[in-house]
DNA sequence: TCTGGGGTCCTAGGACCC
DNA sequence: TCTGGGGTCCTAGGACCC
């Protein structure tokens, strides 16, 4: 049987653990630049805040219910998951990380106790021990997991967060009170298409046939159904490298010359080539994209990228930084307000597998420096060490108006107890 | 004034090979 | 009159997830 673990609300969760005054208030917790809300509580979802709120537009909404609004702080919630992770490894080695707040458990059959007991049994002590509320699904599929999820996050009241389907009248009545937009790996478009059908529940979805829905929904669709029939299809997969890495901003201001945006590129590659070494891989590709603001159809739009093919494979800051810049200036054009940039690598091999090329080779002098660079910005903060194109002078900030302490993650920010 | 960031997988079609 | 058959690799775009 497939348990899936998932955090309530989890950003706004996280927040609240250090702030048990907000429990039972209203929190939002918004996106880099303080941009749009990307985590509520139960009692933020009751005011009709929807995912992906612009702040600014629900400012007076906020005042006028005392919502609680956090800049999101990523230290906080990645230290809090590591946490949450370790205590649901310790029930279960089986396990698939599905994301920040979410994973899969393997359970393999339990002779004392009842599938039930020990969701609740996990459902406490990651609460206990992380402050942070769960609700759990167990099913034969993982599909069916996060259906029996989303009955023990729909109500909280009955199943207590804990919800097992495991029965085939169980499966059948979850399936049929499902609708099918909620279904796991069907989204907008999907939805629109099947609805058009007059398919509207998960159950709808299983009586279609296997033809169909290979045509319109690709092998994808067929695994779905499945899983949803109750035939495992999906295992947990535990390969946690990436194949793509991507750092990419908005900016607070539009810049209109390069300058910045130079600045800005350098960064995000430094950024992508720290991600690539603490997964040990070089990469071969580089892509960097400059954009307008999409949202301001009264100026003139922009939007373009250059992939360029890295002569060797390479994951040191200098050698990504000087591929960056060059895309970026094969792009930007003056005339424009750029209002957003990215670095994305692709393309990996393992670090100390690289192939070397006959003319054209990374510097090899790059390894140690990066090594040193990692382990200074380690001891002394991120981004101790940068390159003289970076912003040295540390004029760039996001703008992160409502920030929490990093309670967990910083010593000056640990909480001081008064008795 | 102000609207996030980071990923995965699949398919069709083009270019190429013998 | 009539013009084969069987592959691989790559890319862009579309769908999805959190």
């Amino acid at each position: 049987m497939f348990a899936l673990v998932d955090c309530n609300n989890f950003y706004a969760s996280c927040e609240r653990v250090f702030r048990p005054d907000l429990v039972g208030k209203p929190v939002v917790v918004l996106s880099n630049n303080d941009g749009c809300v990307i985590a509520r509580s139960n009692e933020a979802k009751k005011l009709n805040i929807p995912m992906g709120a612009p702040a600014f537009k629900y400012e007076p909404l906020f005042q006028k219910n005392k919502v609680h609004v956090f800049s999101a702080n990523f230290a906080l919630y990645g230290d809090m998951s590591h946490r949450m992770m370790t205590i649901l490894s310790d029930f279960c080695a089986d396990m698939e990380i599905y994301s920040i707040d979410e994973a899969f458990l393997k359970l393999s059959p339990l002779q004392d106790v009842s599938l039930h007991e020990k969701g609740c049994q996990i459902r406490d002590k990651a609460t206990q021990w992380t402050g942070i509320p769960v609700s759990i699904g167990i099913a034969p599929t993982k599909a069916l997991a996060k259906v029996a999820n989303h009955i023990a996050k729909k109500y909280p009241e009955e199943t207590k967060g804990v919800y097992v389907i495991d029965q085939d009248e169980k499966r059948i009545k979850a399936l049929k009170w499902l609708s099918i937009d909620k279904v796991w790996g069907i989204g907008r478009q999907h939805t629109k298409r099947l609805n058009a059908m007059n398919i509207k529940t998960a159950y709808d979805f299983t009586q279609l046939s296997d033809t169909w829905i290979k045509k319109h929904l690709s092998i994808v669709g067929q695994r779905l159904k499945n899983e949803l029939m109750g035939i495992p299809t999906l295992d947990l997969e535990k390969l946690n490298i990436k194949k793509t890495i991507a750092t990419t901003r908005s900016f607070d201001e539009n810049y209109t010359s390069i300058e910045p945006l130079k600045e800005r590129v350098s960064t995000f590659a430094v950024s992508c080539a720290e991600k690539l070494r603490k997964q040990h891989s070089c990469c071969n590709s580089l892509m960097v994209f400059i954009h307008t603001n999409g949202h301001r159809p009264d100026l003139p739009q922009y939007s373009r990228n250059m992939l360029i093919k890295l002569p060797y494979p390479t994951n040191s800051g200098i050698e990504l930084t000087q591929f960056a810049i060059q895309a970026l200036s094969l792009i930007f054009k003056t005339g424009y307000h750029y209002k957003k940039a990215g670095v994305i690598v692709m393309d990996f091999t393992p670090a100390d597998n690289v192939q070397q090329t006959l003319f054209q080779h990374r510097n090899e002098r790059h390894i140690p420096l990066m090594q040193t660079i990692d382990m200074l910005n380690q001891l002394y903060g991120q981004q101790k060490i940068r390159l003289a194109s970076q912003d040295t002078k540390r004029v760039w900030k996001m703008k992160q108006e409502k920030l929490s302490p990093r309670y967990t993650t910083k010593l000056s920010d640990i909480i001081t107890i008064h008795i």
